[in-house]
RNA sequence: GGGUUGGUAGCUCAAUGGUAGAGCAGCGCCCUUUUAAGGCGUUGGUUGUGGGUUCGAGUCCCACCCAACCCA
């Protein structure tokens, strides 16, 4: 089903449980309570778990088997489970009455002894309890959980309850962020901030949202790139630098394309795209191992079967974008523009008849190459029509001095010796600009007038890059809240 | 944008064109050591929305909404 329609307040199930809130109040109880100091967690509690202790505890309950007179419940936080016991006796009529308008999801602080079950399992006798705060909607069924996946995108709060690893992936998410600002610390880098609102959305080609300054009259874009900015950043003097934040493109979505998205970009004065490769390389091979504890990645379909297993053991594979296209079509370079298009043809390669020549060779790149690279590989020096803002090769001034590092059949990072002669700079824009010249960032242009440093610079899709790491199939399930249209 | 599949109770799922059901949750009762506790009973539905065909539609047809997957 849908699932996302709420019930409505009128439902049941919704009115039950605001009548006992109510009841709660009547008796003096605020069914959302206040701080509650515990001795600690519920990991910590188990974890030290003594006969005879007294711990006071908070977290929701998540289980409740009624025995009559005596209840066991499960209370959850975020570190674990612990089984409590309340018995009407022991608690007294006073919080018995209070314990009898609870629910499962509701949060609970509770002061109660260790001990231990005929069955073995560690309890707390409940002396006192303390309602934190009432549940007026139920949570996900305890047994099947929900899978749903509209409502595992749209209430993701249900999918990080019911769905353990759901959650596992978001944490790892987080590790993995965490980990590569620290590799980059480490080596001397220095996390900026700059605009996430341009006046000229550059840096990328992609469409921007628009939104608008009233103070200043004036219509801004949301960044589709933060890469002119760091590299003014270079002009003025830093050397290292690196921002890891959100990217913003009108575009589609799809298993792989989220309309913001996060991006790491990396500059290093006096370094090229091949030190950057290599940083690129130890930087994901190191946070691999730290966060996902190995450089062997398995991928499964929704039975759980292993589809493939990526391998991240280096060296990696780096081979030209020339060679790499040989290597599947061989004598592609050979052809005249008509006959790679009838061979296109021949491979079932659908080409749209607008596309110019590089592009029928970039399609190809696409669909024969990346869509059948899995494990790591630097395709190097790309035809310069693809990369605009990336020095040409010395000895081929057709490809530019790049590497598009592939992984898991999709682009992951882009990695550049970056274009630091303006005049070249200005004109490679205009040419990809074409008539839009009013699109051209002549801010920038005029920074890298002033010398820009020969620099080596690198981007990593973090959604993408946490979706290889964790075998997510969608970006969906790497993003906490990813956009969905309204239901209504 | 095109194609395919799907949308049924709070959750997970059933239901040849012929009375919309089950488990869990909820509610009531029984039970003082349970582990998806158990037992007995019970409430709960505009079958995504709107039309159409039919004696009769969750089921067939059309349009729309939302989602997943594939393609562009």
């Amino acid at each position: 089903m849908t699932g996302f329609i709420p019930m409505d307040e009128t439902h049941a199930l919704f009115e039950t449980r605001r009548q006992k809130m109510l009841a709660l109040r009547e008796k003096g109880v605020d069914p959302y309570g206040q701080r509650f100091d515990v001795t600690g967690s519920i990991g910590a509690v188990r974890e030290r778990f003594a006969e005879g202790h007294c711990e006071r505890i908070a977290g929701r309950i998540t289980a409740h088997r009624d025995m009559g007179k005596s209840h066991f419940l499960d209370l959850t936080d975020s570190t674990g489970r612990i089984q409590i016991f309340i018995h009407a006796k022991e608690v007294g009529p006073e919080a018995y009455e209070i314990f009898k308008l609870l629910d499962m999801g509701d949060f609970l602080g509770i002061e109660g002894e260790a001990f231990i079950t005929k069955t073995g399992e560690p309890t707390l006798r409940v002396k006192t309890l303390n309602v934190l705060s009432k549940a007026l909607r139920p949570l996900p069924d305890k047994w099947h959980g929900l899978s749903d996946v509209e409502t595992r995108y749209r209430q993701r709060y249900l999918d990080l309850l019911a769905n353990p690893e759901s959650k596992t992936v978001f944490k790892q998410r987080i590790a993995i962020v965490r980990e590569i600002r620290r590799f980059l610390e480490e080596r001397g880098f220095l996390e900026v901030e700059t605009p996430m609102m341009q006046p000229i959305a550059g840096g990328a080609a992609a469409a921007p949202f628009k939104t608008h300054h009233n103070a200043l009259s004036m219509d801004l874009f949301l960044r589709i790139a933060p890469e002119l900015y760091l590299k003014r950043l270079l002009v003025g003097g830093f050397e290292k630098v690196f921002e890891l934040n959100r990217n913003f493109r009108n575009e589609g979505v799809s298993r792989r394309h989220n309309p913001e998205f996060t991006m790491l970009e990396v500059y290093q004065a006096y370094a090229d795209f091949q030190i950057m490769a290599d940083m690129v390389e130890e930087m994901v091979t190191t946070v691999a191992e730290k966060v996902i504890g190995t450089l062997k990645i398995d991928h499964k379909d929704s039975e759980g079967n292993v589809l493939r297993t990526i391998d991240l053991t280096r060296p990696w594979r780096r081979a030209s974008y020339r060679d790499l296209i040989e290597e599947a079509v061989p004598g592609w370079f050979s052809l005249t523009p008509e006959q790679r298009r009838e061979k296109c043809h021949a491979m079932h390669v659908e080409l749209s008849p607008e596309m110019a020549d590089f592009e029928v060779t970039q399609h190809v790149f696409e669909k024969l190459v990346e869509e059948k690279t899995f494990n790591p590989c630097f395709v190097t020096h790309c035809p310069k029509e693809l990369v605009p803002l990336a020095k040409q090769n010395l000895a081929n001034p057709d490809v530019v001095d790049v590497y598009e590092l592939i992984i898991n059949g999709q682009e992951i990072s882009p990695g550049y010796s970056e274009l630091n002669d303006p005049i070249v700079q200005r004109q490679r824009l205009e040419d990809q600009a074409g008539e839009e010249k009013q699109n051209i960032d002549d801010d920038f242009l005029t920074a890298l007038e002033h010398g820009m440093p020969p620099a080596g610079g690198v981007g990593i899709g973090i959604d993408r890059l946490v979706m290889m790491l964790t075998g997510a199939e969608s970006i969906r399930d790497v993003v906490l809240f990813p956009h969905m249209k309204p239901r209504a």
